[in-house]
DNA sequence: GTATTAATGTAACCATGGTTACAAAATTAT
DNA sequence: ATAATTTTGTAACCATGGTTACATTAATAC
């Protein structure tokens, strides 16, 4: 893979956003890094291996798995072109990978060490700023995710996560960009629990549904709720 | 309260580990700070303030404080001399503060803005490294705080609470340093479900328990439901 | 178009754990 | 030591939501 492809890769992800292309390739190369190519469903990272650098996709897709007791596989995480890991992991006090990484389709990962990541930071304010950011939102958008799973009911996680969205999408007439399974995981639930809640939801003439597309009828209740 | 005291008490905390008292004040004079005083029970912070300072606390005791809908209040966190708050805020992506932060004694606290801390970050590597440390291991508290919160049943989260602690004191014979009630906090559960579920692993012959001393008797077993 | 697959709603059953209430034990204050 | 307070265990009751199974609908492939 040329150079200037995996410039333009980097430019796209938000550690390198704001920065111009002949910037990252200026960086890229004060960096220790290394490229490589996985295979179909090959291993970049076992859990509990320590975790020395930064991986950033450059090709193809991998996923973060966690085996489940009963032998089931939980996919936690998709990442695919663009998408970066182990941004918390480099320059945390001792810690080790959380969940097996493993690719789903022949791959390229560029690595970056925590040294020249330290050396990044250290000399583009630029990119420090996009790290920090980066890892700022996570804890918030960890402790969203800690507030939706510690709610004891269905509806208490259903109204917390609409009235996100609907400050998000700035509208009362919300789209989930997801399947009810995929809400289900996010929620913590199980799926048939989440189709119920929702029909007594529009029983109850909180909401109403139509398909992915849902109205909050009375957000004032819903926030009670929380 | 004079400088050296303030030098000490930051020496204290996280981000100044590994820093000497002398270049510690030098990077407080290079820093854009004030210093409030608060009286007993006063707001520092109000829920979705803008939030564009971090605060170290020189003197007295601040909480971070949750209002439930039934108009109880939970202390979310607790925080003495050496602690400080804000860090993931000040560099988020126009976030605001999740929780009211108010002081529950007269309190000294130290603000730093997040430009100066910027600059810290460059001028300091020690510091930068310090930051960056905090910042994952939070992440990767919050992960793992997520990971027991997912698990379905009592016993799992107990088991993987157990044996991540028994991991930390190296030995099967655990001491808990809470009550059974900020346990169950803890793990989002009742307080009831707590005992009654540590007194079916007594009799499964998983643990014994004597107050809060715990010895785990099947550890295997245990990681096999997680 | 039809066929196939995936996503969704629904219902019955039942296990888990929340709630409440109270007693016993342990801790702390006086 | 005694009293007061906090912590903890226990039991009965019952609501919530998980499980399973199946029908229906929607999406996608052919």
């Amino acid at each position: 893979m040329k150079k200037d492809e995996i410039v333009y890769i980097l430019s796209t992800n938000t550690l390198f956003k704001g920065l111009y292309l002949d910037r990252i390739e200026c960086l890229l190369d004060l960096c220790n890094y290394n490229i490589s190519v996985f295979e179909k469903n090959s291993i970049v990272l076992n859990e509990n291996d320590p975790c020395a650098n930064m991986g950033f996709i450059l090709e193809g897709k991998v996923n973060s798995i966690k085996s489940d007791p009963d032998g089931s596989n939980t996919i936690v995480r998709s990442m695919t072109v663009g998408d970066f890991f182990g941004e918390a992991l480099v320059f945390s006090s001792g810690q080790s990978c959380p969940s097996n990484i493993m690719t789903s389709g022949k791959t390229t990962i560029l690595f970056i060490s925590s040294e020249s990541l330290l050396s990044l930071c250290e000399i583009d304010e630029i990119f420090l700023k996009n790290f920090l950011r980066s890892l700022s939102d996570k804890i918030l958008l960890l402790n969203k995710k800690i507030k939706i799973l510690s709610y004891a009911s269905v509806r208490q996680k259903l109204s917390c996560f609409f009235i996100d969205l609907s400050n998000i999408q700035q509208t009362c007439d919300i789209v989930l960009d997801m399947t009810r399974e995929e809400l289900s995981q996010l929620l913590g639930v199980a799926r048939p629990s989440i189709s119920r809640e929702l029909s007594k939801m529009v029983s109850s003439n909180l909401i109403s549904v139509k398909g992915r597309n849902i109205t909050l009828l009375n957000i004032e209740y819903m926030a009670n709720l929380l």
